[in-house]
Formats: structure tokens, C-alpha cells, sequence
DNA sequence: TCAAAAGTGTTCTCCCTACACCCATGG
DNA sequence: CCATGGGTGTAGGGAGAACACTTTTGA
């Protein structure tokens, strides 16, 4: 009895919680991935998360197994969907909240706790534990309507960045493309982009502008409800 | 120990679904409540569910409770978020998977099982057990963002209504009021409703023609994604 | 001097908005 | 005949979509 101390009238399922973390590395959106080093799914990458301690909320366990587990802390976390098949674990019955963050990719790269944590392309993930593919497709279908109303750029990109790397961005995402010149005067009349007097070599060809966002504006636009037509 | 029969190495929440009922009788919405006949918070009105059992999913489990409780059967439910706060529950440490479903409110009506489950106008609910407050200002909150994209219209109005009711509904959940004409128009132009030949006398001056949804369209623009603007 | 990338402007169309008139009916 | 509710049409403005030219630079 000594390793089983915790006792119900009921059987209690188990709770984890894990963490779909987006960057944007200028070309690719990529998620970042753990490779289990246990079974069930030794080897297999799977979303960083664990289980969710007695006392805590389920997205303050996702923050801390994301913490221990990739080094990312203070992360702004969004609960994306609870998972309850009755045996998408086969160890016992097991209920995980997903959450979904995006973070720049840039400032996270370096240094890290995990060395088994890494960034894959969305388009090119390995095979994932458990039910985590239909996760990893669930959470793409949430950040395609986010989109649309949520400059996921202001999370994503660089502080500073070029309409270029925004509108490929915005391809990536929604898996389309736009027109240049369009896409250009549709963010610039949103009033959310602040051009900067920078320039940069994105290119070998030709200097680009830089621009930032303007977080004041666009809480403003949050406040009264917005959508980005695309 | 005979009632402590399931042990743990780790200590286990106990998990359960509700479900947040929203239905229409022409002029407000209105949610389904039930009377908590056991403390904790005896004698509030709550929503409908329960514990999840070991080898059903939370959805199962919000259904059959939700039949148990209210009824209610062949309702199709969404998941709305999971609460997870550690003192949500006075009892023992409780998450709580909630669900939204939409009705009609005129096929539910009569008959039930539960004398203690009541309609409510969403204007102008009791006090609500545990956090059931903030899961009612969730649930609208995102009632509120799936008008957009889905004709809710379809789940809440009976299968032959006026414009007029469609309009009273639009506004009932969005909290504005539109102009007549140009909703009408609006509507129209989506192709999703089919004019029938009859009419109604809903008003004691004259009598208006019928409408029902067309299923076909919904779901061609559902595949293509839409949104409507109010 | 040519190719590639970036910056910018015009036209057309469609939809949304605001708004007004007519018809049917019961009192 | 008048008040109420329902049905429909029009004019104007704004935003998106399609589209082309110019500039800058390295090779």
C-alpha cells in the first residue's frame, strides 16, 4: 500500500496538461516538440506537459512542465480543447488540457534546459505520441481563425520586421497566397503598424522597410471587436 | 476502506462535464437550469451534469447526465473550455469539463423527467452554484463569435420561423438591434434560407411569410468558411 | 544592362449603410 | 381612415481584388 496512497469512493481519471508552442522562423511555422524518454511512446515527440499537481490549475501545470521541460517561462498560455477518449493513454484513464502559445522564436532558441526539445515545421513533424496529431491538427485549425482576429504577428514575429516576413507569416498560416501590393494596404490601414524610418538586407537585392506593431492600437481595436478579411 | 476502494500513487481530481443549454422562445434566450438538491450549494440552480465516469469520455458523460438530469436527449454538444481552478469545489479537488448545446426551446418544452430543471432568460438568472457565473458569461461570450460563422438560427428556431424571429434572435444574442430592411437583405443574399409559400399571423396586423434553412448551402459555405458582418 | 525585390497608385465592383414608400389588416 | 407591422428599392460610400510601373541594387 505504500505506493498507492491516495484513495477514492470513485475512480478518479488522471489530469495532464500539455503545451502547443508555435514560433515563426521567418519561412516555416514550426512547434516545438519533446522527445519522450519513457514508455508508453519511448522515443516518440510528443507535446511538452505532464501531469497537473493537486493543488494547482491545470494551465499553471502546463507552465511549469513547459518550464522544466523546455526552459520557456512566461509564456502567455490559452486553453485550445480538454482530450477524454477513455484510452488515448494505455497506461490508465487519462484527461489532458491542451494549451496553445505563440512565442518568438528568436528569443528562444538559445540556451535551454532540454536539450531534447526541438523546433519542427509544421509540415514536416515526425510521428507524435499518443493523440497528439490530432492535437498538433487542432490547434493549426484554431490559429487559422485566430488570425483573423488577433495580430498572431505581434506574438510571433521579431519586434522589428519587414511586411515581407508578415505577409509570408500570414501564407504560412492560412496556406495561401496574397497579393503584394494588397496584403500591404490592407495591414497599413488597420492603423495596428508603426513603419519604422529602419531599413534592412532581407534580401540580396533590394533594402526593406522595417515596421513594428502599435500595441495601443491595436487593444483598442480588441476592445471593440475586429476581423481581418482574408 | 470499503468505500476507498480506488488507490493512487498520486493524488487524483475528480473530474466532471456540465452543459450550458441555451434555447429561444421567439424573444429572449434562455438557459436551462436545474435546482442542486445536495449541499454543497443546496437549493441553487446549476447547470445539468456530473462526474465522468472511468470508461466513458467527458462528452458521453455530459450527455447522459444531461438526460439524467433534464431529458434531454440527441442533443449535439461543443466543447466551451475546461475550469480547473484548485478551490472551484468545497469538497474535493474537482475539474470541470463544460459543454454548450443549442435547442429548440418548443421541442423540449413538455414532458421531462426533471420537475427541477427550468428555463431561464440569460437577462435574468438566479445565483448560480460554484463557478457556474463564469461559465454562463463564457458560453455567451462564444455564442456570441459563432453567430458569425454558423447559422445558430438553425439549432434554436423552429424549422419554419419569420424574418422577423431570426432577426429578434440576432439581436437577443448579439445585444444591438439592426435595421429591418437591411438584415432581410443580408440574409437573403446568403442563399441559406428558402422562402416557403406559407404564412404565419405572428402579429395580430399581418400576416408574414415562413422561412426554413437550407442545410445544403450551410454546409457548402460551412466547407468554404464564411462569416457574416453585423 | 539585366534580373530580382520593394515601394506605390488606379480602377472596378460589390457589399454594407442609411433611408422611404407602399400594402394589408384590424380597430 | 388610421395605426401598426410587413415587404421591397435606391443612392452613396468604402473596402477588397485585379493589375503595372518605377526604383534600387548586385551580378
Amino acid at each position: 500500500m505504500e505506493d498507492k496512497r491516495y484513495c477514492y469512493k470513485y475512480p478518479h481519471p488522471a489530469v495532464t496538461s500539455d503545451c502547443i508552442i508555435f514560433g515563426f522562423d521567418g519561412t516555416d511555422l514550426k512547434v516545438l516538440l519533446v522527445q519522450r524518454g519513457l514508455e508508453p511512446y519511448k522515443g516518440y515527440w510528443a507535446f511538452p506537459g505532464g501531469f497537473v499537481k493537486i493543488d494547482e490549475s491545470a494551465e499553471d501545470g502546463a507552465k511549469r512542465e513547459l518550464k522544466e521541460e523546455t526552459g520557456l517561462e512566461n509564456v502567455q498560455i490559452e486553453q485550445l480543447h480538454a482530450y477524454s477518449a477513455p484510452n488515448r493513454d494505455p497506461r490508465e484513464r487519462v484527461i489532458t488540457i491542451a494549451y496553445i502559445a505563440l512565442v518568438r522564436i528568436q528569443d528562444v532558441k538559445g540556451g535551454d534546459d532540454a536539450a531534447d526539445a526541438r523546433w519542427f515545421p509544421v509540415k514536416d513533424v515526425p510521428c507524435l505520441a499518443f493523440d497528439h496529431e490530432m492535437m498538433l491538427r487542432d490547434a493549426l485549425r484554431y490559429l487559422k481563425e485566430k488570425i483573423h482576429f488577433s495580430p498572431v504577428g505581434y506574438d510571433l514575429l521579431p519586434e522589428k520586421f519587414t511586411m515581407r516576413e508578415l505577409q509570408t507569416l500570414y501564407e504560412a498560416i492560412l496556406g495561401v497566397s496574397f497579393d503584394r501590393r494588397n496584403f500591404a494596404k490592407k495591414m497599413l490601414h488597420l492603423d495596428m503598424l508603426i513603419p519604422l524610418d529602419e531599413t534592412v538586407w532581407r534580401t540580396p537585392k533590394r533594402k526593406a522597410n522595417l515596421y513594428k506593431f502599435n500595441a495601443v492600437k491595436y487593444n483598442e481595436l480588441k476592445q471593440r471587436g475586429f476581423r481581418l478579411e482574408f
